[in-house]
DNA sequence: TGGCGTATGATTGTCTGACAATTTAAGCAG
DNA sequence: CTGCTTAAATTGTCAGACAATCATACGCCA
């Protein structure tokens, strides 16, 4: 049976049904980077017409979620270790500005019982249950960007995070490293509720770059062991 | 006549031309902000297919530069001035990383020859010359983002900056302040090929924070005299 | 006159079939 | 084994049909 279920949408919103659906396959890894995606094929699983498929891997594309090469198709995007820490320069950039912006908006306000509530929940997490954490560190990170103010940077850094999420998944983060990282939670959260900018900034940097260094093992893990690096082209590996 | 030419292309690169042609009407003010883009009428002066435009507006409304509203179609993204200044705001951040990663990299080497041939032809430009003065800007920024290293950089910025290019080639920049750019640009300059990294991002941070003072003034004039503020759709006015 | 529901036309969105262009894989000759 | 030719599969573009939805104009009634 279909992972990937096909609910009937209003009129025009069928491209943007199959862009989550597509995306969601690669985020969790249904579709594997470098696995070609063939409309045919996908068209089996997921009944919609050719040019729907066409509009949604075109979007896809120019979110950078898979490679789309001219007479070739489309392919979901392999990143070498090389772009995975291009991409966590930016993010530590982006996220310790959220947090600065954060730290300074967080008021007595909304703003402030908005964290709070966000804060409750993520606080007291296991560190042994994995999807838990996972979905509490979006939670967290998610909120404080768009506590910034930055109207762009919550789909910019939502993009940026879905290559990380891709490891996150497969990846064993031990409940060491989840304890870890819930303590620089609380570091970042402690100076955003004090509304110190400087602080929430550097601990967040430091949390991403932190991020970075564990992705950055489990990269080198993963391409430890030989893998085809060839095209991906015509019946993948 | 149409300004909008249509030289027949290789077979696969009919959705990039469509896309590069209405970008570029985007651009240069061919198409204003909020104006809608009826595919009928897209398709009498760049003779494509339907299938062929909604592929290229559905990449353009990924990249920011069209909305794209279900059963209502394509218009030119209007900003506001608050985003025009969240986007300056992630300017400053990228490009002051960029030139910090630049003058870190110059070296002796490709890095700083490359460098040097970019600023032989824009250090002594004409400040009467609006049309070079943007084409070396580009060039610059183009430049030191690229010797960045940071591969996901230059096509951020590239996305980031076109909404302020479409303010600039309407805009009234005075010789004074394109004189003032270029001696910003020297500082910037210097601290690269000194290989000074913080000197070349507060000095890059600062460039960019003042061109936003100088975009934000155009903007409210702008917003100074009144318009229509409405829905872009039926007849634009 | 003015507000409100309805009819109407225009536009969008989806689907399907056709065809050419291109790539990939296989077969063949040397 | 190498290089060329052939064949199949896939992509890319186009044209047309049709339903769904929107925007406007109209008519009705107060």
């Amino acid at each position: 049976m279909s992972s990937l279920s096909n609910p009937r949408h209003r009129h025009g919103e069928a491209v943007d049904a199959v862009f989550r659906t597509i995306r969601q396959g690669i985020i969790s890894g249904r579709f594997a980077p470098g696995q070609r995606l063939v409309i045919r094929d996908l068209a089996e699983e997921i009944p919609y017409s050719r040019s729907t498929f066409r509009e949604a891997l075109r979007r896809l594309a120019a979110e950078r979620l898979v490679s789309l090469v001219p007479n070739r198709g489309a392919a979901v995007q392999r990143l070498s270790p090389r772009e995975m820490a291009d991409l966590f320069e930016i993010r530590e950039l982006l996220e310790g500005q959220a947090a600065r912006r954060a730290a300074e908006h967080i008021g007595q306000g909304t703003h402030r019982k908005r964290f709070l509530a966000m804060w409750q929940k993520v606080r007291r997490g296991d560190p042994a249950d994995r999807a838990a954490f996972i979905e509490h560190n979006q939670l967290f990170h998610g909120t404080i960007v768009e506590l910034s103010g930055n109207s762009r940077l919550p789909e910019m850094l939502d993009q940026l995070q879905i290559p990380i999420l891709m490891f996150q998944w497969r990846t064993l983060m031990t409940p060491q490293e989840i304890a870890l990282s819930q303590e620089e939670h609380k570091t970042i959260a402690k100076a955003i509720l004090e509304g110190r900018p400087d602080q929430a900034e550097a601990a967040m940097r430091r949390h991403v770059r932190r991020a970075k260094l564990r992705t950055s093992l489990d990269v080198s893990a993963s391409r430890a062991r030989p893998r085809k690096a060839a095209s991906p082209f015509r019946h993948s590996p």
